[in-house]
DNA sequence: GTCCGGTAAC
DNA sequence: GTTACCGGAC
């Protein structure tokens, strides 16, 4: 295994390269937790000033707790996420008031406490106490998944398990703290999420991404597309051998591909043709309609899911001229089957056309 | 405009 | 298990 190499490596450049920040190199529980709460989802550079302006006014942490609320989220005003102040000072009283005053001094008990997740309790752990916890922030994520080739989806509780699991399994038992300040300071500075410089890199030797040519897909994160549910009713509108199609513009899915006539409703359930304008354009023409609300297609995209139903209507041949009329005045086209069967449809369209559910 | 990121609440 | 929370960098 690499791992010997790996940590070595690491603990070697750590202090060749590390940046002075006044939250190291201190073992005050209050002060690496103060530090830790302000850096989540903040970097350094923008969190520094609100690190130095909280420790002037509030000290310790039973300055903190005997705060008024609102006192510490003006001090916390333009750093974000906010529920981190609440949490901040909840957690400042929960000390004073349970704890007697000092912070617990183990990474379980530190679970404990508002505000501190796995991530932060592991922080406060290793760097006051030493505990041999590894910490796994993005960082982390990011250093391991590239030089260990791990593909494990970082935004899935099992992916972040697997990066737990061999950070725990890399971090030395006699400078658990060094372990855990090296590895991070190199996903900053050095295994940067873009443009990283291999070139320069003390791992670069064994790191499965540069080998693989895989940095920039490294480390996996799924995102979490929200879906969102659509409902089409569509018209196949026929007359002899022509049929009214439609070809989907831009700025929404299929974009260039071809359909036919449709209304979008809010939900299918609902839906009444009596109610359709289309439908009653069309009372204009001699037809023969058929629907059935009861069959429907359900087609899965990425991000949508689209359920739709098809109405038939099909129009006597003496209204081929004024249908066509029509269909222009509306951007769509009267095309023959053969004609519509060369052009590029929807999946869902050729689904429809080809009996899947009727 | 897109990407980034710990925790708690849902 | 999934989503909301925020501001800054690019």
């Amino acid at each position: 295994m690499n791992f010997k190499h790996f940590t070595k490596v690491l603990l070697q450049w750590y202090p060749q390269n590390k940046r002075e920040l006044p939250w190291r190199n201190t073992q005050n529980p209050y002060i690496i937790w103060l530090s830790e709460i302000i850096l989540q989802q903040t970097r350094v550079a923008q969190g520094l000033p609100y690190f130095h302006n909280f420790l002037e006014k509030y000290p310790t942490v039973y300055d903190l707790a005997a705060a008024p609320t609102d006192d510490v989220l003006r001090m916390w005003q333009g750093l974000g996420y906010y529920s981190r102040a609440r949490n901040l000072h909840a957690c400042a009283r929960q000390i004073t008031q349970e704890f007697g005053g000092k912070f617990p001094d183990r990474y379980a008990s530190l679970l404990l406490l508002k505000g501190v997740g796995t991530y932060t309790a592991a922080a406060i752990a290793s760097f006051a106490y030493k505990e041999k916890v590894a910490v796994v922030d993005g960082n982390v994520f990011r250093v391991l998944s590239r030089y260990f080739g791990m593909t494990d989806d970082i935004s899935s509780p099992d992916g972040k398990k697997a990066f737990q699991s061999l950070a725990d399994k890399l971090i030395p038992k006699d400078v658990p703290d060094e372990f855990n300040q090296a590895i991070m300071e190199f996903g900053a500075l050095q295994c940067t999420p873009k443009n990283p410089d291999c070139t320069i890199c003390p791992l670069r030797q064994g790191c499965y991404a540069r080998q693989h040519e895989m940095i920039d897909m490294l480390p996996v994160k799924i995102k979490k597309v929200k879906v969102t549910k659509r409902y089409f009713v569509y018209y196949h509108i026929s007359c002899g051998e022509y049929i009214l199609i439609n070809k989907r513009d831009r700025k929404d899915i299929w974009e260039g591909l071809h359909d036919f006539p449709m209304e979008e409703v809010e939900t299918l359930d609902t839906f009444e043709l009596k109610k359709s304008v289309l439908m009653e354009k069309l009372k204009q023409f001699d037809a023969e309609i058929a629907y059935n609300p009861e069959i429907y297609f359900k087609h899965i995209l990425t991000h949508q899911r689209i359920f739709s139903t098809f109405v038939k209507v099909q129009i006597a041949l003496e209204n081929l001229e004024i249908l066509h009329q029509w269909g222009t005045e509306n951007g769509w086209m009267l095309i023959s089957r053969d004609a519509f069967e060369n052009l590029g449809k929807p999946k869902l369209i050729v689904n429809y056309l080809n009996d899947k559910k009727l």
